[in-house]
DNA sequence: TCTGGGGTCCTAGGACCC
DNA sequence: TCTGGGGTCCTAGGACCC
C-alpha cells in the first residue's frame, strides 16, 4: 500500500502502572519486587511489578499470599488519586497523537491511528513515537500493539509486554490467535474456562473448529456468537469516544465484620454521603438503588429498589439502604461488605418531585454542605453523627 | 491463599400491558 | 374459557474486566 497501512487500531497499555507511578516519587523501589495494594488482613494485590510476578505474585492474588511469595516485596498502600493525576498527562499524550481515543481504564486505552498515515511510515513507527512520547512527558514505560481490529491490538500489546511494541500484520491475525489459550481472550473467565475445557478447547484455534451452534448452545446467545466471532478474528467495532457512565457505586470491605446494626447503620449513612457526592459531582441522580450486602460466609446479596423520583441527596440514600437493608434480613448474620450504588442515572438538574414526607429541603443541604466542601476540604462537613465515631475500616496515611 | 473496589453486560423470571 | 404472544420494566444474580 503506497499510501500507508491497514493496522490502523493502536492499544497502548501501560506496565505495571500502580507500580511505576510509585517508583517515580521514590526511586529506591526500582529493581525491587514491589506489591501496590491494601496492607490490610483482607487486602489483595492491585498492581505488582515485574521482579514480584517472577515469584508468582499477580494482581487481584489476597496480599497475604503475594508476600509470601516475595518476602521481601516492599507493600506500598494504593494512592489512587496519584494515579488519576498521572493518567490524565498520559491520555494528554494519546489525545496529540490521535482524536479518537476510547479509554478502557486509567492505563489503558485504543487509538484510531488511521490519521497517521501520512506522517509514519509504519504502524511499528507509529507505536515507538508514542511510546517515546509518554516516556519523555511522564517518565512512564507502556507497551503498544497494533493491528486491523480492537481485540488483536489487545491481545497484541499483552504479547508485547513489557516496555515492547507488536504489529500483527493485516492477514497475519489467525496465525497469531490459534496458538494462544482460549483464557487470552476477552470474555473468557474462570467460569467460561472451564465450560470450553469440557468441550476440549484449549487454544483459539480448538475454538475456531468448533461449529458456532455448540458454542451458542453451552454459552448462551450472546456469548456463544461472540467468541465463535473473535476466534475467526472477526472483530468488527471501531474505536469509540466514551459513555456517560451507567452507574455509579461505593463498597467496603471491613477488616473486622460489623456485627451491630448501629454500626452498621453509621457505615450506611457514610456510604450514602459518599455516593451522593460522586453522583452530584457527575451532575446525575438515581433512579435505581442498589445495596450489596456480603456476609461473613462470603454469600453476596443485592437488593434494589427503583423510585419514582431520582434520588442524590445523602438523606434519601441513606433511607434507602436502611430499607433495602431490612429488606436483606436485616443484621442477622456478620457483615464483611456493605456497598451502595445507583443506576437508572438521569440528569441532576432536570426537575424532581419534592418529598412531601418532610425531606424535601434536603437537595438545599445537600448543596450547601458541598459548597464548604470545595472551599474546605472532603472532611470539613458531613453527617454529625460520623463525626465523633471511630472509623470501621482501614485508616492510614495513603489510603484514597 | 481465603478472596478489593469500581465498573460493564448478560440471563432469567415475574409483573404488567396490549 | 384455563389459554396467547410480545414488549417493557424491574429485580437478582453472575461472569467478566482492570
Amino acid at each position: 500500500m503506497a499510501d500507508g497501512f491497514a493496522e490502523t487500531i493502536a492499544h497502548v497499555d501501560m506496565d505495571a502502572f500502580f507500580v511505576e507511578v510509585e517508583r517515580l516519587r521514590r526511586p529506591e523501589l526500582r529493581g525491587r519486587a514491589v506489591l501496590v495494594g491494601g496492607a490490610g488482613p483482607r487486602g489483595v494485590v492491585a498492581s505488582a511489578s515485574y521482579e514480584a510476578r517472577a515469584r508468582g505474585a499477580r494482581s487481584a492474588m489476597p496480599m497475604a499470599h503475594a508476600r509470601r511469595l516475595c518476602p521481601h516485596a516492599v507493600v506500598v498502600p494504593p494512592d489512587h488519586e496519584e494515579y488519576r493525576r498521572l493518567s490524565a498527562s498520559v491520555f494528554e499524550v494519546f489525545a496529540s497523537f490521535s482524536p479518537a481515543v476510547e479509554p478502557l481504564s486509567v492505563d489503558e486505552a485504543f487509538l484510531d491511528i488511521s490519521g497517521l498515515r501520512l506522517h509514519h511510515p509504519t504502524p511499528g513507527d507509529v507505536a515507538a513515537s508514542l511510546r517515546a512520547a509518554v516516556r519523555t512527558k511522564t517518565g512512564l514505560p507502556a507497551s503498544v500493539g497494533v493491528a486491523t481490529s480492537k481485540f488483536v491490538a489487545k491481545l497484541a500489546s499483552d504479547a508485547a509486554k513489557p516496555d515492547g511494541t507488536l504489529v500483527v500484520a493485516a492477514g497475519g491475525e489467525t496465525a497469531f490467535l490459534h496458538p494462544m489459550g482460549v483464557r487470552s481472550l476477552w470474555g473468557v473467565g474462570e467460569a467460561t474456562h472451564a465450560r470450553l475445557e469440557e468441550l476440549g478447547v484449549r487454544t483459539i484455534g480448538d475454538l475456531a473448529a468448533l461449529p458456532e451452534g455448540t458454542l451458542v448452545r453451552r454459552l448462551g446467545p450472546a456469548l456463544g456468537a461472540h467468541l465463535a466471532a473473535l476466534a475467526m478474528a472477526e472483530d468488527p467495532r471501531s474505536v469509540e469516544s466514551p459513555e456517560a457512565a451507567r452507574s455509579i457505586s461505593v463498597e467496603v470491605t471491613y477488616d473486622v465484620d460489623l456485627e451491630d446494626a448501629a454500626a452498621i447503620d453509621r457505615e450506611l449513612l457514610r456510604h450514602a454521603d459518599r455516593l451522593a457526592g460522586r453522583l452530584r459531582a457527575a451532575g446525575v441522580a438515581a433512579r435505581t438503588v442498589t445495596l450489596k450486602v456480603r456476609w461473613s460466609d462470603f454469600t453476596t446479596i443485592t437488593r434494589s429498589e427503583t423510585v419514582e423520583s431520582p434520588v442524590d441527596s445523602a438523606h434519601e440514600l441513606h433511607a434507602l439502604g436502611g430499607r433495602l437493608f431490612e429488606r436483606a434480613g436485616g443484621a442477622t448474620r456478620p457483615v464483611r461488605l456493605l456497598g451502595l450504588g445507583g443506576s437508572g442515572l438521569v440528569d441532576g438538574s432536570a426537575p424532581r418531585q419534592l418529598d412531601l414526607a418532610g425531606g424535601g429541603r434536603w437537595d438545599d443541604v445537600q448543596s450547601a454542605v458541598e459548597q464548604v466542601r470545595d472551599r474546605f476540604g472532603s472532611s470539613a462537613v458531613g453527617p454529625a453523627r460520623l463525626a465523633s465515631e471511630p472509623r470501621r475500616d482501614r485508616e492510614g496515611p495513603a489510603g484514597r
